[in-house]
DNA sequence: GGCCGTCCTTAAACTAGTTTAAGACTATTT
DNA sequence: AAATAGTCTTAAACTAGTTTAAGGACGGCC
């Protein structure tokens, strides 16, 4: 079952005990998500926190429709959402899109709040995986800030070795920030040394 | 008193009551801090979440103990810290250093861990300040990637006006991710328009 | 007052990364 | 099985941003 894979996910924070497992398991609504179906799109409103369950997505945003930039994928065990935009109400700048056929469960704010305020564990819990992903955008950042595309892909690929494989060059470029014909030139700069 | 600022603080989230302010008390530890002077520095783990009371601290990376790149700046009433480093207790890569005179309260792991587990409205609390800071870093990581040195500026200008004249080009150009050369060309031609 | 360090600007030469274009190769769809 | 759409690579022309260098301006300190 995929709640099963959530429980077993916040056994790493503090486990859930079965009040707090029946409580979550009723208010997630699971969702299979073709591959190239959206979870969200630019202008609405990120309703839900996504659990990725099966499959992989990538979070982006367009530039003038044209390029995409990827922030980060999101694979099984993860959570994916713009907090930004769930948190505020505001419409969101970007798309969450499937790049396989995935599965996820879905949390909506309401659900979440009440979580939050009837097991104060999920405060916690959830307070620590933002930590975490705190942690993972911070590191993305310095690493924008201060190394070149080369040093980019290669931290990348020693980073999420699971993804190199997984995606295509394109969209591996886009999370670099560069073009997939630059990369194209990394790599063959790399591999003839 | 700088205790009195924080507690107005958190009034912007869930208010403290009384024995929780008491508690908060004890465990922070004020310190005045000069210019130039460091919070944290790389290789160190860091051992604090810094209140800001009074003046501006930068957080940035050294670069082949050349360059910095300043991730963020933090004035009166916001937190600065090397979140990663202070929860895995690694060594962090930063330096967080005051730009101007200040002041911070300080609270170490230990006590703020006392903190969420006596008090659960802190753990609500410090998600939602992270949320916070989450969002602010992540729209941060949208413009460095999808935008020109140019729109950057702009947008800092925008989004911090009350920066732009208490820090000096330099600092500022770090933290667009250029050299302050070509800021000052930036500016040129935008004041040629 | 004079000196030193930091800061700001301009400009010429350079480099990392983009754009455009074209050909080959690989999946997916019909 | 053919058609179509997406992908990867290479290369030449280009552009955004860096480097190096030099001169002038401001503030703090003895």
């Amino acid at each position: 079952m995929a709640i099963q894979k959530l429980i077993d996910h916040f056994k790493d924070y503090l486990p859930l005990n079965k009040i707090e497992i029946e409580d979550l398991s009723s208010r997630c609504r699971p969702k299979k998500v073709k591959r190239r179906q959206f979870l969200l799109t630019q202008g609405e409103i990120c309703r839900n926190y996504n659990f990725v369950v099966q499959g992989c997505f990538k979070m982006y945003k367009m530039d003038e429709a044209t390029k995409e930039h990827n922030i980060l994928f999101a694979c099984e065990n993860e959570w994916i959402t713009d907090i930004g935009s769930f948190h505020t109400d505001k419409a969101s700048e970007l798309y969450i899109e499937a790049v396989e056929p995935s599965s996820v469960l879905q949390i909506n704010k309401a659900d979440l709040i009440h979580l939050y305020k009837t097991h104060p564990k999920f405060d916690r819990n959830f307070r620590v995986i933002i930590e975490n992903k705190f942690i993972e955008l911070q590191n993305r950042l310095l690493q924008t800030i201060s190394s070149s595309a080369e040093e980019r892909y290669l931290l990348f690929l020693e980073q999420y070795p699971h993804l190199q494989n997984r995606l295509p060059n394109t969209q591996i470029a886009s999370y670099l920030g560069i073009t997939p014909e630059f990369l194209s030139r990394i790599r063959s700069n790399l591999s003839r040394r």
